[in-house]
DNA sequence: CCTCTCTCGGTTATCCACGT
DNA sequence: ACGTGGATAACCGAGAGAGG
C-alpha cells in the first residue's frame, strides 16, 4: 500500500491548538486499547502473532522465522476487542509542575470495572481523573476527528474523509481500525473447514506498520483482500473501500519486496527458500533522484558533541540489525561513510569507531568471515610450520569491503561543493 | 504535526567493601 | 557506626530511523 508514485500530502501541523488536548486524551485511551487488543488477539489466535508492528525488528523477526519454516525453494515470498467486564476507562492526567510552564501534562488510562457516580474527580492538586464510558469516548473521539481544520493561506478547510494527520492518535486510529478488520477474518478460523484454515495458516508470516502490509509466501492474499469476497467460503480482510493497491517497484530486483525500511529478497539456498534482508532507502526511488535530501548533523553545526560522535555508532547498529546480506551491509556503512565525510568528519574517526564496533561484535556475519579466514593462509615459518595468523582478521573482511566501496562512491558522484 | 523503536552517553541513585 | 570511593543500575534526552 504504498504511494506510487511517491506523493505530497499534507499535515494537520500545529505544536498547541485546542483540539491537541482531546487529542492527548484520546492517544491514552487508544494506547491502552492497543495493549488490551494485543493481548486479546495473543489469547484467542495461539498461532497467529498479531500483524501489526511498531519497529522493523518485527519484521526481522518474522523473517527469522520464515527462514526457520524452510519453505520449498519454489514458494513465492512475495470490533474484535473487549476488555473483560470494565465498565469505563478513567484517564488520570498529571499537569506539570507551575514552574515549568512549558510542559504539557501527561495523560495515562486505565481500565475500571464500576462506572463512577461522577465523570471528573480532582484526586490531588495536579492529579485529575476523568472517566469515559464508550459511548462518552465515542463522542469525545467523534469532536477531535470533526473539529480539527487546517489553513491554506486564507481558507480554513476541514478533513472530511480520512483521520488529519498530525493529530496525536492518529498512529493508534490507523493501526485498531485495521486490526480490527484482521481479527474478524481470523475469527473465522476455528469454524472454516480444513482446507479453509490451511488457507489462513498461509497469513501466518504476516505483518503491518500502520497502512504497509507484507504477507510472506502467501497466494491467498490477492482473492482475500476485500471482505465482500468470498474464498473457500472464507471473507475477505478489509473493506473493499480501502484500496488496497499492489506495490510495484520497478526499479527493484524482481521478486524483492520492500517493507519499511528493509529490502526482503528472496533465495534459495540449498532447495530451501530463504529471505536475505537488504536495506531499502526510500530515497534511493527514482523519483527522489533529483530532490537534494540532506542526512546527519554537519559536523560544524551548532549541536552537541555527544550528539555528533554517536551518529556512526548508530548507524552502524541500524544496519546490523536490519540487514543479513554483508555485501549489502558494507555498501550502506559505505554510503554512510560518505555522506559522514561531505559533513566534514574525519575519515580516520569513521574508520578507527568502524573497527572497533566490528571488534565488538565478532559474530557478525560470522560465516562469511569465517571462510574468509579459512581462506586466508596462515603464514609459514622459515621451516614451512604454520604460524597464527596475525592480528584479528575477522575485522578486516567487512572493513575493506567498506573502505573500497568508498572509494568508489568517491570517483561515482564528487563531493558537492561546500558554501 | 504526531506516534513508535533502538542505541548511546551523561547524570543520578544505589549498593557494597573498606577504612577510620 | 559512619563516611568514602568505586562499581553498577536506572533513567533521561539526544541522535538515528520508520510511518501517517
Amino acid at each position: 500500500m504504498h504511494k506510487q508514485p511517491p506523493s505530497m500530502r499534507y499535515l494537520a501541523c500545529s505544536h498547541r491548538c485546542p483540539s491537541s488536548d482531546i487529542g492527548d486524551v484520546c492517544t491514552a485511551i487508544f494506547r491502552l486499547l492497543c495493549t488490551t487488543y494485543e493481548q486479546a488477539w495473543r489469547q484467542t489466535f495461539p498461532n497467529f502473532e498479531p500483524w501489526f508492528c511498531l519497529s522493523s525488528a518485527a519484521v526481522i523477526n518474522m523473517v527469522h522465522a520464515y527462514n526457520a519454516r524452510g519453505w520449498p525453494a519454489t514458494s513465492d515470498p512475495a470490533s474484535g476487542y473487549h476488555a473483560g467486564n470494565a465498565a469505563a476507562i478513567c484517564v488520570r492526567t498529571i499537569d506539570p509542575l507551575p514552574d515549568s510552564a512549558n510542559q504539557q501534562p501527561t495523560h495515562t488510562a486505565t481500565f475500571v470495572k464500576r462506572r463512577p457516580a461522577v465523570k471528573y474527580r480532582q484526586h490531588q492538586e495536579r492529579i485529575h481523573c476523568r472517566y469515559f464510558t464508550a459511548d462518552d469516548f465515542t463522542t469525545l473521539f467523534s469532536s477531535l476527528v470533526q473539529s480539527t481544520f487546517i489553513q491554506f493561506g486564507p481558507a480554513l478547510v476541514r478533513q472530511l474523509k480520512g483521520i488529519p494527520m498530525g493529530i496525536s492518535p492518529a498512529p493508534f486510529i490507523a493501526n485498531l481500525y485495521l486490526a480490527s478488520f484482521e481479527f474478524r477474518f481470523l475469527q473465522q478460523y476455528p469454524s472454516a473447514t480444513a482446507a479453509a484454515q490451511a488457507t489462513l495458516r498461509r497469513f501466518r508470516h504476516s505483518k503491518r506498520y500502520l497502512d504497509d502490509l507484507a504477507s510472506l509466501n502467501n497466494p491467498y492474499l490477492a482473492c482475500l483482500l476485500y471482505n465482500d469476497r468470498q474464498h473457500q467460503g472464507l471473507h475477505g480482510i478489509y473493506p473493499s473501500c480501502l484500496r488496497v493497491t499492489t506495490q510495484s517497484h520497478p526499479h527493484l530486483p524482481a521478486g524483492s519486496l520492500p517493507f519499511l525500511d528493509i529490502l526482503l529478497v528472496p533465495t534459495n539456498r540449498h532447495g530451501v527458500s530463504h529471505i536475505t534482508t537488504r536495506l531499502y532507502d526510500k530515497r534511493d526511488q527514482p523519483a527522489f533522484q533529483n530532490v537534494r535530501l540532506s542526512r546527519f548533523v554537519p559536523l560544524h553545526s551548532n549541536v552537541n558533541e555527544a550528539a555528533k560522535r554517536k551518529i556512526f555508532t548508530g548507524q552502524f547498529h541500524r544496519l546490523r540489525r536490519i540487514i543479513s546480506d554483508m555485501d549489502n551491509f558494507c555498501y550502506e556503512i559505505a554510503r554512510v561513510m560518505l555522506a559522514l565525510l561531505h559533513n566534514g568528519y574525519q575519515r580516520h574517526h569513521l574508520e578507527t569507531s568502524y573497527r572497533s564496533l566490528l571488534r565488538a561484535f565478532p559474530h557478525l556475519f560470522y560465516f562469511e568471515r569465517r571462510a574468509y579466514n579459512l581462506r586466508t593462509p596462515r603464514p609459514r615459518g622459515p621451516d614451512g610450520e604454520r604460524r597464527p595468523r596475525a592480528a584479528p582478521p575477522a575485522t578486516d573482511l567487512p572493513f575493506d569491503r567498506t573502505v573500497r566501496y568508498v572509494g568508489q562512491l568517491v570517483e561515482r558522484r564528487p563531493p558537492p561543493r561546500s558554501a
